[in-house]
DNA sequence: TTGAAAGCGCTACCAC
DNA sequence: GTGGTAGCGCTTTCAA
């Protein structure tokens, strides 16, 4: 079914049968109805790449974010998915699993989609790619990695800080033993949260004993974590994870090993995910506001597309400790 | 930057530039190199709407699911998207908040891309989409709704059966009050999970209580269907929730009643989705196969788009109770 | 091994 | 108000 059939049996030219269609243009009552009525009959639905082609200005944004099973991307994606939509968008989401190859690959895709603009929410990233997407006149927005360009908005969290916060509250309740548990160290934003922890942990240097552990980036890897750094034999007294998926499993192993949160052993996370609230004990964790980002990130796209290359802007969002049940003072030696 | 440009650029025609970037036909390998600079130094990405216009083949599954930030509609994608990326597709996701004004929106959307084959796993339901549809000769699986026909695949949960199971186990445990949590009761598909639990309670007339609370499908809307359920006296022994993302929040505000689980109320999920197993206590639950049930339907996809209309086809899944630590004896009165 | 050219389905501009 | 038609960028015969 193409255009041409519809406007063949309803009795009119192409160029009337879209006019109809797209409600643009001055179009006779019966005319309109006519074209209508053949389309049902029909059952005709444009085809969206042909009208692209002919050079209509796309309404589609892209995202890519590494790991669309973590709550943290997906809610980004749908605060920005839900304010493009109510302002006539869509959005067309791809995911990593972290691995560059794929961020690659998306970005080709979503290029070769001639998308309106693009949002980048990923820890793994190409360098030759950001230089890429820089040289290109395409709005896009960054989450965590890139730097501000003419075209570039850049969205960053003070992670050290929120850490920093973190740190020092459980240091005030009496925490001298504290390990981290992360997740691909290998990558740049991901190496930035473990020095984030490193670094704080240098100024209590002597005072508080600390250790790391890697793994996944799912309740699973958290637990796997877990059971490694308890194995190990170091007794933490606070585990600090990089974000609350992964602090999920973390909190259900401790309860497999017999150890009670916060009395033997007290936890926190990151992002402050939905279910951190529903988690028992409900979890103590640093708030990244995500809808906040998902809007932000959808009228950085907008603007720049109005308003063309109007300059760098970065945005730096304070993350906030959220304090809740599975964090409480140091046992007692 | 358009094909013609990195022809242009490289010196050859069009034709032969295609045939490069496809690693289609035979080219000889000097102008093959030349193109390929051509292109690089362009930033050369194809246009995709260009290329499906041209004719080729799509490599494009569609999915529209209801609720996305439910797990278990999300892991269905990943499940599916896993196996279509692994094959050479590429999938897009839509998602309609269970509002059937988007399904159509989202199925035209669909179709107007030119899709290779659509899964339709939502609960909500427009009749006439259904016709169209099937009128279609376009391969399509449905998950929870429409019929089997030429070219549509239908899978199925065995609801009742795992609903009967559950109430039976908790029978055998002692439990008398019951009560039922659910959502969107007016959409088919829930109402039938709904008239599972009447019909099933239904055996035990006169010796099982029990009553019924709609909120929405969410973990908050499980939080205040069980506030809601706690206010209004009935007392249940055990809760049986429509799905685990309701069940979270309802193991979470019977906490904050004061009562214990299993002790005081014991508590069901549907799903098994991954955090079943992380909440504290464990999630006793009934487990839908989400990863058969994506590959299912990536199978179906395919084979239908190979061989045409070869008849219509029904899956039936079993559903399996897993029981876990949400449940046990129902207290002494 | 390569090039010329005919579309794919639609929009938009220009006439009537 | 409506129709004719020139592309949009690409793939794919058909010839050379």
């Amino acid at each position: 079914m193409t255009l041409e059939d519809v406007a063949k049996r309803a009795g009119v030219s192409t160029a009337t049968a879209s006019r109809v269609l797209n409600k643009a243009g001055v179009v006779k009552d019966s005319t309109r109805r006519r074209v209508l009525k053949a389309a049902e009959e029909l059952r005709y639905h444009p085809n969206l790449h042909a009208r692209s082609l002919a050079g209509v200005k796309s309404h589609t944004l892209g995202m890519i974010v590494s790991n669309i099973e973590n709550p943290f991307f997906l809610d980004i994606f749908c605060s920005l998915e839900g304010e493009a939509v109510r302002q006539g968008y869509e959005v067309v989401v791809e995911h990593t699993g972290y691995r560059s190859s794929r961020l690659v690959a998306s970005v080709r895709s979503m290029l070769g989609r001639r998308i309106a603009g693009l949002a980048v929410i990923v820890s793994e990233m190409e360098h030759s790619l950001i230089e890429e997407l820089t040289a290109s006149s395409l709005p896009i927005v960054f989450y965590d990695v890139g730097h501000p360009a003419r075209n570039i908005t850049n969205i960053k969290v003070h992670y050290e800080a929120g850490m920093r916060r973190t740190v020092e509250y459980l240091y005030s309740i009496g925490h001298r033993r504290m390990a981290f548990i992360g997740h691909h160290a290998g990558l740049d934003p991901l190496h930035e949260r473990l020095k984030a922890f490193l670094d704080t942990m240098a100024r209590y240097t002597g005072e508080v004993h600390h250790t790391t552990v890697v793994s996944e980036d799912s309740p699973s890897g958290g637990r796997r974590a877990a059971r490694q750094l308890l194995d190990s034999g170091f007794g933490p007294t606070a585990i600090l994870c990089v974000n609350d998926n992964m602090a999920l499993g973390v909190l259900r192993e401790l309860k497999n090993y017999g150890l009670s949160v916060p009395a033997d052993v007290s936890v926190t996370g990151y992002d402050n995910i939905g279910i951190a609230e529903f988690t028992c004990p409900s979890l103590t964790t640093v708030d990244i506001p995500r809808g906040q980002i998902g809007k932000l990130a959808f009228e950085a796209l907008i603007q720049r597309q109005a308003n063309g290359a109007n300059g760098c802007r970065e945005i730096v969002i304070e993350p906030q400790l959220i304090v809740r049940e599975s964090t409480g003072p140091a046992p007692a030696e």
